[in-house]
DNA sequence: GTCTTATCTATGTCTACGACAAAAAACCGA
DNA sequence: TCGGTTTTTTGTCGTAGACATAGATAAGAC
């Protein structure tokens, strides 16, 4: 299973269909259904009837991705050329806070393009500073986080400057957080953040414990990717009051309500599960069954304050064990 | 295709072979092969004849997964009785550091194992100014981090533990790195770090940008997963005189061998790269063509003093340039 | 006109098992 | 004890059909 054809001239022209799949995200199942049904794409086969994919094939395989990310469905782009593909990834994305974003956003964008790491740095942290913490996440943190992945859609990042941005941003996130005096005793309530198998964007999480933070919350991150089975164990061994997930899209809409169902069902029902992110499974009408959908980070405040009215009034009706006391 | 099947008494007692393939971490041809090869495991089916394994079988894998990532063959432990699994998982890992070990290692695992999270996180801070930064990372975050691994392999720690200790161990890294004074000249070597896709392990990665950092490199970590095409990209955009991956054995040799041979190819041939971390195919006798293998942490400094020496001779040889400036 | 429900097509994942290459173990001569 | 060769083990890739679910379109009700 040769992983790659070195041509002797340095970087290889081909790929195998697990390097193809490594580079693309799209799995070898998926890269061999499309071939059958939709005529691409068209590898060349090795000695061993192997397929092995030209670089220029692994490209247009990237853009079918990235439109796919972004709602297109395979049917009409796995078929375009790579003119439409291209013209399909330059039309601009809807985007929510288009003219309404702060100077600072761009300013940001801007150096991230020129590389300029140390200079990001020390802009988003004296806009904390400035700002404040909560003010900064949500006018300028999260666009900006929004502002990245979109540009990375178009093709105007490449990966490695989204990583670069992650690792600055969170840098300053976790800054912080350290800084925000904490309460000997912290209040209620005590969150459990993390994301799903699957899930490896942990900015959001980020953003969404500064937030609580500043609320007085309690929060506990267990970082990305933690299996299902462990959030209930997690959360009795630390005593949470709720469980807040963070999904970005990535994860497909099916998978999510599936795995929160079965997640709610785990976890006893005085344990809240909170879950939000851009993911469109979260804004199906009606709401999932025992979950609540955070809207955005703006509403964090007042669903934590929601939360902690009903806590007293449950404390109220069955207050005879808080009396006891 | 059910992912689980809920039993009506809350947790489900069967699960597809996707959700084993997540929960377990064998992919789905493996998981058949075995089936077909060694009669292990022996799922039911449901109506339209999928698999279903039952919770007890899910739960033999994953011990069977714990063995196999601890060198052990599919061949003796796939067949092999839980009884068996259970008496192999408890046999002492032989640990390299075993009766060395600082007494901390042990307070910090106790800490752990109590979920006193701001205990931990106190303990470690403080043993990072008490002893300082490099001896801290040498003498007592490394081989904590080698002891929680073990742990988890032993079934003493639960996967959402050793997340815990990974977001504790990185903010009081992070913090520490912050805090080393930086000069405004920084000095070379400016190392660029990172791991490759598949490898999520980020705390070697920290620790060795601490110690870099203390020898006075400029560091750039890209955090986990680069794709491999982006690295060079990356190290001509900031200038890197080195790219710096980390490994921790999740990856097979076989690919890290791969990989590393075609990174080296598309490296300009004065861009050094540097391979650290527990992964075997780093100990192959005669090393790796073109690929600088980092034996531990403490031998960090004394490369980067080679590779300062090397600077000056070729400095030297070539010397036209630096005279002229 | 807007909302809801049903139908239909599009899409991904599951099934099976043979073939073979790469990795690891075993063997053997130095 | 080491280095090389042979054998066994093990994972991945190949084929293609079946089918369940997701999304889109169409028909109906308010």
């Amino acid at each position: 299973m040769p992983e790659t054809l070195p041509t002797g001239a340095g970087t290889p022209a081909m790929a195998g269909i697990s390097a193809v799949e490594r580079d693309t995200g799209i799995s070898k199942d998926k890269l061999r259904i499309w071939e059958r049904r939709y005529g691409f794409p068209t590898p060349l086969r090795d000695d061993n009837g192997e397929r092995v994919y030209p670089l220029a094939q692994v490209q247009r395989l990237r853009m079918i991705k990235r439109l796919m990310d972004a709602g297109h469905r395979p049917g009409r782009v796995v078929v375009a050329s790579v003119q439409v593909l291209a013209a399909l990834l330059a039309a601009p994305t809807p985007s929510a806070a288009a003219g309404l974003a702060l100077p600072q956003v761009d300013e940001c964008m801007a150096l991230l393009r020129d590389h300029d790491v140390e200079g990001l740095q020390r802009l988003l942290s004296q806009a904390v500073l400035r700002m404040g913490l909560g003010p900064c996440v949500l006018g300028l943190i999260a666009p900006l986080t929004t502002q990245v992945g979109e540009a990375w859609l178009h093709g105007e990042l490449a990966i490695f400057e989204e990583h670069i941005f992650t690792e600055a941003l969170q840098q300053v996130l976790r800054q912080a957080l350290q800084a925000v005096p904490r309460q000997a005793l912290a209040e209620r309530p005590k969150v459990l953040l993390s994301t799903l198998p699957g899930e490896p964007h942990g900015l959001g999480l980020l953003m969404v414990e500064a937030m609580l933070v500043l609320e007085g919350c309690q929060c506990l991150s267990l970082g990305v990717q933690t299996p299902l089975d462990e959030l209930p164990r997690a959360a009795a061994a630390h005593g949470a009051d709720m469980v807040a997930l963070s999904f970005s899209g990535l994860l497909s809409p099916g998978v999510v309500l599936r795995s929160l169902g079965e997640l709610r069902a785990r976890l006893p029902a005085q344990t809240e599960l909170w879950a939000g992110g851009s993911s469109p499974a979260l804004q199906r009408r009606g709401g999932i069954e025992g979950v609540r959908c955070i809207a955005g980070l703006a509403t964090l405040a007042s669903e934590v304050a929601i939360w902690r009215a009903s806590q007293a009034g449950s404390a109220a009706q069955s207050g005879i064990a808080i009396m006891a006391k």
